[in-house]
DNA sequence: CGTCTATTTGAATGTACTCAAAAGCGGTGG
DNA sequence: CCACCGCTTTTGAGTACATTCAAATAGACG
């Protein structure tokens, strides 16, 4: 059962009996979207927030000469959403689609308020979220800051070595900040070593 | 009195009674340094988190080639910290230093962790600054791969006016990810139109 | 199998860096 | 109060990292 890996996931961080679990699990709507459809198209408004139970997203920036730039990717048993819109349920600035079919369960910010309220564990659960990708941000930013591009490469592919398999180069060169083109000769350099 | 500060602050946020807010107020360390004083030395293990009361610091890193590359500036009203040396109680990445003489609150992992039994409302409470925190970064990330040095620089000027009047350029550069001799340059050329 | 997109390769270009030196600025002590 | 010292900022020339544009090749999907 895809409901049974989202409890797993949580009982790392919180203890959840089975009143709250199925509570919680009254709240989740499930969801499939085939590759290449958006879960957040370009100006909507995020109206969930998405924790993934197989397969592979983007969230996205296309620039005004048309280039895309990966904020992050998302994959099994990670949340994912616009922040931003969906606390203010404005319009946001990214675009979010799905790199392969993907299955996808979704909390709504009214339904997620009202979890906050009735079981106050998940505001622990959701702040030891946000720390962890926090850090991971944190360090991101300080990789942009102070390595060249055949560094971030290098560390991208070491720190999700699995991911890489899964992914064009051209999305990985987008979320490293380089060019397809320039991450082809990075990688043929590599090669030659 | 400085404990007024952070209580106003917290009570944007959350609603404390006047025991949870001395059971708080209980656990704070206030500090003071210096500026070019260190708040966080180089593989120190982060033991605080604070928040300002006045003064300025910058969470950086120093590379192979002895580059600083700043994370984060942190003013008053905000919390600062290497937040993963905090939770994992090892020794961190980034080093924390004043650039003007400052005064902080601190907290313990510990006292923080009795605070979350006591008090769940900073459940929520540090839920709500790490979202804003998340989305701040977020946004970072992304101008750092979509802008060219130049917007990078309006960009940041725009959202924190009151920064950069206090900031050296050297440690702005530092910030956007360039060197002082280019952020000099570009604002030449700026003041030019 | 054919079409469309991704990847590779190369040449020319541009953005930002390095190194070096001069000028400016701020704090400190005489 | 001025002079000096150290650090920051400016300026310029030469360089390196990464991009752009174009074309050829490879690969994926219907």
């Amino acid at each position: 059962m895809f409901e049974d890996a989202i409890i797993k996931n949580i009982n790392q961080y919180i203890q959840l009996n089975d009143i709250e679990a199925n509570y919680f699990l009254s709240l989740l709507y499930p969801k499939t979207i085939k590759r290449k459809e958006y879960l957040l198209r370009p100006n909507e408004i995020c109206k969930y927030e998405s924790f993934i139970t197989k397969g592979c997203l983007r969230s996205y920036t296309i620039d005004d000469a048309g280039l895309e730039h990966i904020v992050m990717f998302a994959v099994e048993e990670w949340w994912t959403g616009d922040l931003y819109s969906f606390l203010t349920q404005t319009p946001g600035n990214f675009i979010i689609d799905a790199l392969e079919d993907t299955e996808l369960l979704q909390i709504s910010k009214d339904d997620l308020e009202k979890l906050y309220e009735c079981v106050p564990k998940f505001e622990r659960f959701f702040r030891l979220i946000l720390q962890n990708a926090f850090v991971a941000q944190q360090q991101r930013i300080n990789q942009n800051l102070s390595f060249t591009a055949e560094e971030r490469y290098l560390h991208f592919i070491k720190k999700y070595p699995q991911l890489e398999q899964r992914l064009a180069q051209k999305q990985v060169a987008a979320y490293l900040g380089i060019t397809p083109e320039f991450l082809s000769m990075i990688r043929r350099k590599l090669a030659r070593k």
